[in-house]
DNA sequence: CCCTTCATATAAAACGATTTATAATAGCCG
DNA sequence: CGGCTATTATAAATCGTTTTATATGAAGGG
């Protein structure tokens, strides 16, 4: 491995002007134009690269980010490629920033104490967590990374340091809306009604404003739990006569929506002539399902990018970076799974 | 930022024993209890936790294996959650070794020459390399990264270096021998015919291979690309008259199996009843498919921690890891889309 | 012609941990 | 009690880069 030293000896120079020619883009100031042709060669010849230790040990920084995703609770949520878009921005904004991304954690369970050691250790500059749970703050020393910690998809405000959150409320709102334009009048929901998680809760808490909105009723026996898809009380609602039963439900993510698609299926519900079904997260399985999965699109690469970006700039020294949330609209992706209400008068 | 200098006066000793307390688990000789003692509690006290750089300079080496998961290809193979498998056991085999794991490459798309200034410049030890692909010998400089880099999931041979790959013929005999036993005659295959990566030609080898040796005929018109899928190339084989048309069909992959169910259903032949399907890789969407989709399951993560182990295993001295190549069985995920065959006589 | 000014290049001091060579103390035996 | 080995602690060299203080010229002005 190529050294400074020996680039300088190649050279006919000293170290320092080496490390000037090579190592400081802008402003090469006080070395001459033929010495630093002379620098360059010797380093191209030598295949000279740089030592990134050495150099992180001088500048007090390994241009480093840690990206620490919290163990996904019995994948019920999320599930599929649901962090591929947001890692997505996340390493767009890391390449162009020159930063490196190192994985604290992505798929095996670690304590989150792993993040103070890493940034004790100068291991990482800083850190992005994912934890979509409710205890953040306690959960992670916040104090010991302040200022050098962003979270992203966050479900609750964790005080005392920056959160990048999801829009509960706009895509709850997007998907009643356009119900009601397809001429909805009675909309269930599917959520996670016990021990929810704070995206969980607000996706309901969404759902019953944006009903209320459009001057519906909010029927308290069609807010089901993803876990009765499978059981009567799914089948009991869906099986009520014609005008008493919902003609669409709104899903809190797409796993659950496919479930309900797949479920209604059996109750012979044709999806979507006899009833509508949007999810939320735009994931894979929404284009295999069948029909494919009309669902709420948040914008996860420009949130991860975006919190990246938030982060690094916040490095520098102002370690005051507080609780600044990021507000991204999601959209509407339209597929098959839904349709104009049912006729009352034609179906049965 | 406490240093071994200041755990040193904290505790009266020189940074040398202190270095040597804190950071030599085994054999602590030349050090007295009582000194010990003193040094880890002034550790405590200061909340030490070492300097990342300083210690990797000295040591030379930075414990870090650097994943470089190349550009997917359109998404034709392999979407979702493939990789996420393979990451769990490269991340396990890391946490147990006391490696880190560096993002190089995941979903944006950076040159392999990456790969070589990152092993120039000492910030990774090795390189797992995750690439479908088949010029892996001239895509990759492999040369250069000699004994510090393993193959995962590669297609093909890219000699002078380790590989861990799917046992693609196995999966074929696997699914063809399960819907023999199942009645099954005539069995399609969905591959992708023009321009295959290295995993779909093996698989299609494969299963003509393993059909073959059911005592069957190879129907050329059944082996389908699966971009033809949505023309009417499929439609036209699965319209045929029931006793000259298939009663079961393998894909190369999920994807490709939860679209030709789709397909199928819309040109009303029921699965599993008329005809059976079988993907590989058992990815999520296999859950959320109607019916859900019985898969060919690689044991990812075997091969994921099998090939991180190699790799830190190979890294000491003896640089010369040559194509050993790890064979590991794959297993049928039986679910509802595979059935006995259709009766003959019964069905038109 | 000397003394300042500017441009270049050098030497040396960090950065913080690890390891090796060295010194100091203690214990032991003849 | 002197010389020997163990045992324990210290000091210093090293890893390779970055940065700062310093030296060396050449150029220019009075």
């Amino acid at each position: 491995m190529a050294t400074l030293k020996q680039i300088a000896q190649e050279a006919g120079c000293s170290v320092g002007v080496a490390s000037v020619v090579l190592n400081r883009a802008q402003g090469n100031i006080g070395v001459s134009a033929a010495m630093r042709q002379r620098v360059k060669e010797a380093a191209d010849k030598l295949g000279y690269g740089g030592n990134f230790a050495a150099s992180a040990l001088k500048r007090q920084s390994t241009r480093t980010l840690g990206l620490y995703v919290a163990p996904r609770s019995g994948g019920g949520l999320g599930a599929g490629s649901f962090e591929d878009r947001l890692l997505h921005g996340i390493e767009q904004a890391c390449v162009a920033n020159e930063y490196d991304l190192l994985i604290v954690n992505m798929s095996v369970e670690r304590d989150p104490e792993v993040c103070v050691r890493l940034i004790r250790q100068r291991r990482v500059d800083g850190i992005i967590v994912m934890d979509p749970g409710r205890n953040l703050r306690t959960k992670y020393p916040v104090a010991e990374l302040s200022g050098r910690v962003v979270f992203l998809g966050a479900g609750m405000a964790a005080s005392a340091a920056p959160r990048f959150a999801f829009d509960n409320r706009a895509a709850m709102q997007l998907a009643v809306e356009r119900l009601t334009v397809l001429g909805h009048r009675r909309i269930a929901f599917v959520g996670q009604l016990h021990d929810p998680l704070a995206d969980c809760l607000e996706r309901e808490t969404g759902f019953r404003a944006a009903v209320e909105q459009a001057g519906l009723p909010v029927n308290p026996e069609w807010v089901l739990d993803h876990g009765d898809l499978l059981q009567p009380g799914f089948s009991d609602v869906m099986r009520a006569p014609a005008e008493s039963r919902p003609t669409a439900l709104v899903a809190l993510n797409d796993s659950a929506a496919a479930i309900a698609c797949r479920e209604l299926r059996k109750l012979g519900l044709h999806v979507p002539e006899r009833i509508s079904v949007i999810g939320v997260d735009d994931s894979t399985i929404c284009e295999f399902t069948s029909p494919t999965l009309t669902s709420i699109r948040h914008p996860l690469e420009d949130m991860g990018r975006d919190a990246t970006e938030h982060l690094i700039a916040g490095l520098g020294a102002p370690a005051d970076t507080q609780a600044v949330t990021g507000r991204f609209p999601p959209t509407l992706v339209e597929r098959e799974s839904t349709g104009p209400a049912p006729d009352e008068k034609t179906t049965g």
